[in-house]
DNA sequence: TTGTATGCGTTATCAG
DNA sequence: CTGATAACGCATACAA
């Protein structure tokens, strides 16, 4: 007969009851000792000899019912497949464990009734906290869970936590500048709410102007749009075989890698004929090598503000939008 | 002084006696058409309106406390920053979800101590299995939760799940040969361990051998020896400023896409001079192209099998080593 | 079919 | 400082 035969599961291990009756000791004495509270040296090493004979494992549900606390984080996030989601599911699951505390992974793949199931689900399993990254409209947010969002401002009473988006647009711009761009775009794809990625926009076009740096703008909505839309402004603003920009920012590293390809496809060279700049900050396979040359978001301080912020609970004395900076970092697709 | 007396319940809220009592019904009813069981259609009826009015929402520490199961699984994984743990997460926690059960992450960043304390954490937390990706070769196996790993067989009584890494190395020399290369070599870097993807040395020495075509193998140990190994094995087989190889099998897409880079570098072209097919199934953001030419693994296979396997609990009837097929997908690094 | 009562493992209160 | 005991919210065996 093998492990994990039989069925239902018999009544796991033994409890603080039976680690005190072996100990001879209360069963209160055995919980203040589990829980690191002050008890005389004598009874404690009873108590320990008992957990170590009896191989007693602590229940947390039984905590968690007593308590109402679970010591659990939900993590609700498009899908963990998408690098950035990937890096930022690594940090925040990284964070947490830092604190003791555990990482209830939640994941949408964008389906909005989905994304309200778990919402109840976090609810119903009384997590301590949830954090959201959701592009949902009408996202009902708990009353009785503290909730923080990444990127997407609710209300002052739901704290966002956010890369400096608009400086990172700015950046970008200057740093296009910098490198010798005459005439530049902005090329992204994104959904119709205001979500903190759009200042990334704004810091670009202020900048650009300026600047005094010309400069055009192109936007598709994600849902509506198809990407060919890129290829017809690629396509009207080639002239004599050139592309008339010579640097491009993209709302995002993996819109880079597609729009580079396509300029491939169009002989136009990258970064000889025409330099890059992304957003996100991703690297070849989470650890070498930036894909673009990049708008760094600070990730691992995003999650680290994300969890403390919402372990913390006390909303009221937290900034309703927190700006984390960003740093710009050199890939292949700029000439330095 | 009692919780009842005076003192307002902290955060938890309505709870199934508040819902009985506001129904007009028995707390057992209220129970059971929460758990969808027979329940008289009145019943039901007041029941349902009684948790609408009053806002109720279900305890699953209480069930858990109850019934011992938390429909909960662990997953143990090293990152979730490199993007084949990534999918692994994605996929698992998409598998979980379609049979309503919560996914509870944990990385271990390769520290062995960090591993236990996690094994330790979902005991403690009554999981109903444990998916572990591990390297660690000293796992204490939880005697009491089921356990199911990936790419490392530990014993008949822990099933394993993997890829079928031997027909991958197979499937990589044959299909560098019908690419018409005429010399090759296999470089990786891994554990010590005996794992699974070391299979993939074999398949392909095998492969190589049966088909009359030379090669060579190049292993490093991840833990002691540098990478510089390969500079060194690169700049041997270097003559007249020529790769002695025309094909090359990488242990995993992310090495070869570093052999690559070194490859440039010697001033190698690829896939004009030596063509190169790695193994994984990246790809680039997770969604586009392939960073390379590769052997890919069924990831959603592998993560569906998981979980199917940790819930199904009866490990006598479970085979203790399930391989799943490969198939190669074409990338940029061949010629074809 | 519905009601009642008990106990799951823990924490916290109160009395010794 | 320790012992005894009452909840916490729920599922379920048993009684009606």
């Amino acid at each position: 007969m093998k492990r994990g035969d039989g069925i239902p599961r018999e009544h796991s291990g033994p409890t603080m009851a039976d680690v005190a009756k072996e100990a001879g000791v209360a069963l209160g004495t055995v919980s203040r000792v589990v829980n690191g509270e002050q008890v005389g040296e004598a009874f404690r090493e009873k108590v320990l000899a008992a957990i170590d004979r009896l191989g007693y494992k602590y229940n947390s549900s039984g905590r968690a019912l007593r308590t109402d606390e679970t010591n659990t984080v939900a993590v609700i996030m498009p899908n963990a497949d998408n690098p950035f989601f990937g890096l930022l599911v690594h940090h925040i699951c990284l964070a947490l464990g830092k604190r003791k505390r555990r990482m209830l992974l939640c994941l949408t793949e964008n389906d909005r009734a989905r994304e309200t199931e778990l919402i109840q689900m976090a609810q119903q399993n009384r997590v301590d906290g949830i954090i959201s990254l959701t592009y949902n409209p009408d996202l009902v947010i708990p009353e009785n869970i503290p909730l923080v969002t990444i990127d997407r401002f609710f209300s002052v009473s739901v704290p966002c936590i956010a890369a400096d988006n608009f400086s990172g647009g700015v950046m970008a711009a200057k740093k296009l500048r910098e490198l010798g761009c005459t005439r530049v775009a902005f090329l992204r794809a994104a959904s119709e709410l205001p979500t903190e990625p759009k200042k990334r926009k704004d810091g670009f076009v202020s900048a650009c102007v300026e600047m005094g740096l010309p400069f055009e703008v192109k936007a598709i909505v994600e849902e509506k749009d198809s990407f060919s839309e890129f290829d017809r402004f690629l396509q009207e603003h080639m002239s004599g075989g050139r592309l008339e920009f010579d640097g491009l920012f993209i709302g995002t590293d993996s819109l880079a890698w597609i729009i580079i390809k396509k300029l491939r496809e169009l002989g136009v060279r990258v970064p000889e004929d025409v330099q890059v700049i992304g957003f996100d900050g991703i690297r070849m396979f989470g650890n070498q090598e930036y894909a673009v040359s990049t708008i760094v978001q600070p990730v691992a301080e995003i999650a680290e503000t994300c969890v403390h912020t919402v372990l913390f609970r006390h909303f009221s004395n937290v900034p309703s939008l927190i700006i984390l900076p960003v740093s710009y970092a050199k890939g292949s697709t700029t000439r330095e």
